[in-house]
DNA sequence: TCATGCGCAACATCAAATGTTACAAATAAA
DNA sequence: TTTATTTGTAACATTTGATGTTGCGCATGA
């Protein structure tokens, strides 16, 4: 399949909408993400089920943050868009008969099963806060020139 | 796109050849993975221009293992097989002009790279002669209950 | 000469994200 | 109340790269 980019796609617009009061349409993201409103609703909903971000139908409604950027992290972001298999390499069989194959499994398995715990671990260190932080700094600093 | 098991099985076909003094047919290695002989060939090929196998056509043809057991390691087979994508997870836009997405770019590419730095290093340290070892381990134990 | 096997091109298939179309339902404003 | 706006969702198409399949040419040993 192609590369998931819901998780960067997702962070994207939360720190857009955490330095915006009003709500953004789903026409809107799209927009900013280069992509189609019905896949922003999609991708979002996952969002909205875990309480990240509201939505409002009709006139004037949209999307708006709902969480605190302090405590939220990448990874809960991650799990919220459904994101499942983290690498492209995996497993021939899962459950092989053969004693080389499950040799060869364990050594895969746990080479991948070191990195996806690493991974998982530095999602869970970073907040939303911290990213918006960088971005206000970067901000800041570009004002000065 | 699929999960590519390419590594896993050839590790897999590696290791029956280190034990056995005979060349394998495509055929009887496809018997072995569950799937065609053409893909084998296909997958083999990567192995074999790299040196660590090498196929005689012909009657009596097939594959053998041209290389030092303990020289070779996982990622030398990974990198043979040529594997590109490690993540089914990526950034949305390599090169965006949005200062947002920037800073979320940089997040989520600073914790795959160390992931990934994880894994090629963990594919670096374990060589075939180790798994080898480990099979003939399992052998030997199951021989003696 | 013939059976066995690899080499390779040219498709077909698969799976999961992404893209698209169509329409129902909710809401604010006229 | 009517209308324009906006989300909710189903249904289907597209994309991408690994995997699967067919067909045929070439090499080798018996």
């Amino acid at each position: 399949m192609r590369t998931d980019s819901r998780l960067s796609r997702m962070l994207h617009v939360l720190l857009h909408m955490a330095r915006h009061d009003r709500p953004y349409t789903s026409e809107h993201i799209a927009g900013m993400l280069q992509t189609n409103a019905v896949v922003v609703r999609r991708t979002m909903a996952g969002l909205r089920a875990n309480g990240y971000v509201r939505s409002v139908t009709g006139q004037g409604g949209g999307w708006t943050i709902a969480c605190d950027l302090n405590k939220t992290t990448l990874l809960d972001i991650h799990r919220a868009v459904g994101g499942r298999h983290i690498f492209a390499i995996g497993l021939d069989n899962d459950n092989p008969s053969c004693a080389v194959e499950r040799v060869v499994n364990s050594a895969v398995a746990d080479a991948l099963d070191r990195a996806e715990r690493l991974l998982i671990g530095r999602l869970g260190e970073v907040t939303l806060a911290e990213l918006a932080e960088q971005f206000d700094a970067i901000c800041h600093a570009e004002l000065k020139q």
